[in-house]
RNA sequence: GCCCAGGUGGUGAAAUUGGUAGACACGCUAGCUUCAGGUGCUAGUGCUCGCAAGGGCGUGGAGGUUCAAGUCCUCUCCUGGGCACCA
């Protein structure tokens, strides 16, 4: 008799039973190996949306999958607790951030809970707990002490009405989000930690992470960027701020002669010094600075230019260059000056056609000729052209030339750049890791003391929506540090520095000795499976792939990359974007949990795509996910598991059938959850051995042997994706209780066939099949197509000109 | 603008190594079951011509390579992600 399958009831139970019995905690052991998987740790937004369940069902099946291999499998959880939405939320609901923080943690800890997950929640963290923060002020301060962080002034967007800095998001078509103002670019004091004295390391350790994937590794290369080019410098006749010249960096220098003019940020200290005297400029320079800094925004910004009236020396002709100002030349970015070649670069051609400038057409076409330039920028590398001394050099030869003649007259040298810039870590916000650093009043910054860490955020605090409170507080800064009075740093840390080493601490998080208990790190790290959104690949994954670094040139880890897989998981969409709180485009998992139960939602979103690609959200599917639970309730129910189920060493070919779909299940289905990652078609074969199950009678003892066969495997190689459903009906097939670490052992012998089925193609089309014995050679399975009477009538009054055969596959017969 | 992906039925998708396009589902249609249906079962379902057997067309678009292309190459259009202060 089949009781109904009330989801609530029993996954409740067994959720509550693993929380009892600590089923998921572990530490480490060294009869095993260990399998460290995890999940991108969530932003606590206030509830989970579509989007996370998807990654944490990705991940937990990764990880219940390695438990059933026997592995001993880390998976931990925590929650990336600072950030900008809590003090905007705090302002809304007049509440704390720290206090809105909580809540939300505890009501999205719950729903994992509901969804049951593998966690080992002893090891749970909170960012913003000072516990955690205080080993990221320690570590800071370890780098300073190395030389490894550095204060600059650096661009903000400044809101000139609220007095604030303003983060990229805030700002919306140039104004400040609340204020509506025109946001302004202003340099202020930061902090940076040097990034790029790890970029080589960086970009080289990516041809080690065979288990990323291309994209992910593609975009960080691209992202470090390193360039082989040429410094070079255009002299100025007399100097100005201080400079004689201006220095420009290329990775073309076999255009040098086709420099028609030069550019300059608006910040360049040229420009700066120039416009004193000129109050055109200094309004052309206000101009460009009323901007946003994201670089994406300043690339389709309309390129403004402005003539300085000052020329420079063309370093090979001695010519006269013009000095222009222009808005897409950035101050931060190399030298804050580029030469510009309208003939062989789209920017700049674009730029000299707006202003008409002169364009120097100095590269050939690949017919030797010199390139047509008039229509748009010729970029390709070719034969040189009006380039006295070097005409009819190549590429190569013209570097190397240039470059050589640059150096003997001091004016320029052969190097390398990357595109990477250095990590500024500083916001001017409150909700954050307090920047661990003292202002002494004689000037000059010195690390808080490690006897004097944390640097503690307070936590009961009101936001008015414009100053963090840490600013706005004199008593919190004010710091004494042997009998002197200081000031405390009021910005905070990018939240990016805690999710750039949380991945470590989960294994000791509650260390107190240290950052890291080297020896547990060192059991568990690198991660073995990292999963998360494609939306990562390049900022956190970088920055977590540096921390490592930092954390192994401080002997507190000894691999040197963080992640050994990692999964990119694709995003899911809803009205075609990225699901997100500041959209309110977010999907509510809760009603379709509340609804169907979390093996349903779990089914489900593992089955809806592969997990790489994104997803347009839709419900309409998640009723087929439930319908295919139900039907395999029932068909487990209906079995009659009294019966015993003898194998029987004669089987009928029907029972072979069965026998041989299970096995190529089992095959695929481990396949598919442990080399491909593709979940759907695990869900999609596992699927359709139910269905076959459900088909085949259960007549006699073999039948009665088959079946079972075929649904102990079913429940086994479903637990990972519906653990729930797998555990509590286990006992109802077997009497038994689940036993986990069993994966299903894959028969060999019974995937032998006697038969093939071939298809016979004529010209590339399919014309027939036919079922040949497996044992056929080339020649009879050739002979069985041609006898076809289908593919006779096409090969009638034609010549057979090829016949190609595919063993296993098909036949191709090429006529004419 | 630059970097990285993706585009296949009415829908989500499958096709793993260049070898049968559309597995598995959703939806829809018809039938059976049921007092009833947000139930279960059976059959059908890319478009198109044909009574059928079978044929033609078909993987964003245009070209190309190949006995054979969703898959490789060139160009192009569209969608999504990232662009350093959203996380």
């Amino acid at each position: 008799m089949s009781q109904d399958y009330i989801p609530q009831t029993l996954e409740l139970a067994l959720q509550a039973q693993w929380a009892e019995t600590g089923r998921f905690a572990v530490q480490p052991d060294n009869t095993r190996e260990k399998f460290y998987c995890l999940a991108m740790f969530p932003y606590p937004s206030g509830k989970l949306h579509m989007g996370h369940v998807r990654n944490y069902t990705i991940a937990d099946v990764i990880a219940r999958y390695q438990r059933m291999q026997g592995k001993n499998v880390l998976q931990p959880m925590g929650w990336d607790a600072f950030g900008l939405p809590a003090e905007n939320a705090a302002i809304a609901n007049n509440v704390p951030p720290a206090a809105w923080t909580r809540e939300n943690i505890a009501h999205m800890r719950a729903q994992l809970q509901r969804l049951g997950y593998a966690y080992d929640w002893d090891r749970e963290i909170a960012t913003c707990d000072p516990h955690y923060y205080q080993w990221e002020q320690w570590f800071f301060t370890q780098l300073y002490e190395k030389g490894l962080v550095y204060k600059k002034m650096a661009t903000v967007n400044w809101d000139p009405v609220d007095q604030t800095v303003l983060a990229n998001e805030q700002v919306i078509d140039g104004r400040g989000w609340r204020s509506g103002a025109l946001v302004e670019r202003r340099e202020i004091p930061q902090w940076f930690i040097r990034i790029t004295s790890y970029a080589e390391e960086l970009l080289d350790g990516l041809d080690t992470l065979d288990g990323w994937p291309e994209a992910v590794r593609t975009m960080q290369r691209n992202w470090i960027g390193k360039s082989q080019g040429v410094e070079l410098a255009f002299g100025l006749e007399t100097p100005i701020a201080d400079l004689d010249k201006i220095e420009v960096f290329t990775t073309r220098p076999d255009t040098l002669h086709g420099v028609t003019y030069i550019s300059l940020a608006a910040e360049h200290p040229i420009t700066l010094a120039l416009a004193e005297q000129h109050p055109p400029l200094q309004q052309f320079i206000d101009t460009c600075k009323q901007a946003s800094v994201a670089e994406a925004d300043m690339a389709q910004a309309e390129k403004l230019g402005m003539d300085t009236g000052l020329r420079a020396r063309h370093p090979l002709s001695g010519e006269e260059i013009p000095v222009w100002v222009a808005n897409y030349v950035l101050m931060d970015y190399g030298s804050g000056a580029v030469m510009a070649v309208p003939a062989h670069d789209e920017r700049d051609w674009e730029f000299a056609r707006k202003y008409d400038l002169p364009l120097k057409t100095v590269i050939c076409d690949p017919e030797g000729n010199p390139a047509d330039t008039q229509s748009g920028a010729y970029t390709e590398k070719g034969v040189l052209t009006a380039s006295p001394g070097f005409d009819g050099c190549s590429f190569e030869e013209a570097f190397e030339g240039i470059a050589a003649r640059l150096e003997e007259t001091g004016m320029g040298r052969t190097t390398t750049q990357f595109r990477l810039r250095d990590w500024g870590v500083s916001r001017q916000r409150y909700w954050g890791t307090p920047i661990p650093m003292l202002n002494l009043a004689e000037g000059g910054d010195i690390p808080i003391p490690a006897d004097r860490l944390p640097s503690l955020l307070p936590e009961d605090v009101v936001m008015d929506g414009v100053t963090s409170p840490i600013k706005a507080d004199p008593e919190w800064r004010k710091f004494e540090l042997a009998g002197e009075a200081c000031e405390r740093e009021t910005d905070t840390f990018d939240t990016f520095v805690q999710s750039s080493w949380y991945y470590a601490r989960f294994t000791c998080p509650n260390y107190t000795e240290g950052m890291l208990d080297s020896e547990q790190a060192n059991y568990w790290l690198p991660v073995d499976q990292y999963v998360g959104g494609i939306e990562h690949a390049i900022l956190h994954l970088l920055y977590s792939r540096f921390f490592h670094k930092l954390m192994r040139d401080a002997g507190l880890v000894s691999s040197d990359e963080p992640f050994k897989r990692l999964l990119t998981q694709g995003m899911v969409l809803k009205d075609g974007a990225k699901m997100s709180k500041s959209r309110g485009n977010t999907v509510d998992p809760q009603t379709l949990i509340d609804r169907y139960g979390a093996d349903t939602v779990r089914l489900f979103s593992m089955f809806a795509a592969p997990p790489e690609q994104s997803l347009e959200w839709s419900d309409s599917g998640v009723e087929g996910a439930n319908r295919f639970i139900r039907r395999l309730w029932r068909l487990v129910h209906d079995f009659d598991s009294t019966q015993a189920a003898v194998p029987s060493d004669a089987l009928s070919d029907e029972q072979k059938n069965v026998r041989r779909k299970i096995h190529e299940t089992i095959a695929k289905v481990s396949d598919d959850y442990g080399r491909r990652q593709t979940f759907n078609t695990a869900v999609a074969a596992i699927m359709e051995l139910c269905n076959e199950l459900g088909r085949h009678p259960a007549d006699d003892s073999s039948d009665h042997a088959v079946i079972s066969e075929g649904l102990h495997a079913v429940l086994q190689m479903l637990w990972p994706i519906t653990p729930h459903l797998s555990e509590h009906l286990w006992p109802v097939l077997t009497g038994n209780a689940f036993v986990e670490s069993q994966w299903p052992a894959l028969d060999e012998t019974a995937l032998s066939r006697d038969e093939l089925e071939i298809v016979v193609q004529v010209n590339g089309k399919v014309r027939g099949k036919v079922k040949v014995p497996a044992s056929a050679d080339n020649a009879e399975i050739e002979s069985l197509a041609m006898s076809q009477e289908n593919v006779q009538r096409f090969l009638t009054d034609k010549t057979i000109r090829k016949v190609i055969v595919v063993p296993q596959k098909l036949v191709n017969i090429v006529a004419q």
